[in-house]
DNA sequence: TCTATATTTCTACAAATATTGAAATATGTT
DNA sequence: AACATATTTCAATATTTGTAGAAATATAGA
């Protein structure tokens, strides 16, 4: 993950849509979900959610699989999880007052 | 933080030229720096930075001070860390394989 | 083949963002 | 006051992004 990779992620993530989109297919883990659905659950149009998912396809956000008729998207976290250490890391040069975001910080829910 | 603060952030952070002077303004540390300091150390005409320094405090992502005639910019790390938190509890539910990127993953550097 | 379902692509347009150079503002110095 | 420095604001423009609805594509089943 280098600068230019996390400005795309980030870019990616940066409107209301996509960053619905994005949680809700982290939700539903390996199975994914289907376009149809996806757009259904954010309440957008499907055209409006087929140009959010290709934004997040091309940033390597979420990838797709075509089963029958239908085209199963699923969240990529190797690709989120590396965008959040480009951050912590490369970005924030390992601050601690950054890194306690992770562990025992005010907001850590994952201790 | 809500999701809607967090793509405000998310959106400040994700162009080169903010995501450099964000990166600048980190390692400076508390002593910050000057607006002009920082358009040269990014490569930025005067005008250019200011832009982008005025996005990047409507966004709470750094706060300005003035000194005489400087005016000193200095990165919000309670807000970036907070951007960071919501990204791993309440947006990725503290999913195992995006906490990895906190410590002892691949790429962790900071354990 | 005809029809229904699922999704994408196309077209057109509105809105937001980014960039440049010039002008304006604020502060400090002589 | 006059001048120099530091930064922002403005105006014009180019580019990108987001949206809606219609049309096109792909797959499955009767």
């Amino acid at each position: 993950m280098n600068e230019s990779n996390a400005v795309e992620v980030l870019s990616a993530l940066s409107q209301e849509t996509r960053l619905g989109i994005v949680r809700y297919l982290i939700s539903r883990g390996e199975e994914g979900a289907a376009a149809g659905e996806v757009a259904a659950k954010v309440g957008a149009q499907a055209s409006k959610a087929s140009f959010h998912l290709s934004y997040l396809e091309k940033a390597g956000v979420v990838s797709s699989e075509r089963v029958s008729r239908k085209i199963i998207y699923r969240a990529d976290l190797d690709k989120i999880g590396g965008t959040i250490s480009f951050l912590l890391n490369d970005c924030c040069g390992c601050h601690p007052k950054i890194m306690a975001c992770c562990v025992g910080g005010e907001h850590s829910c994952c201790d």
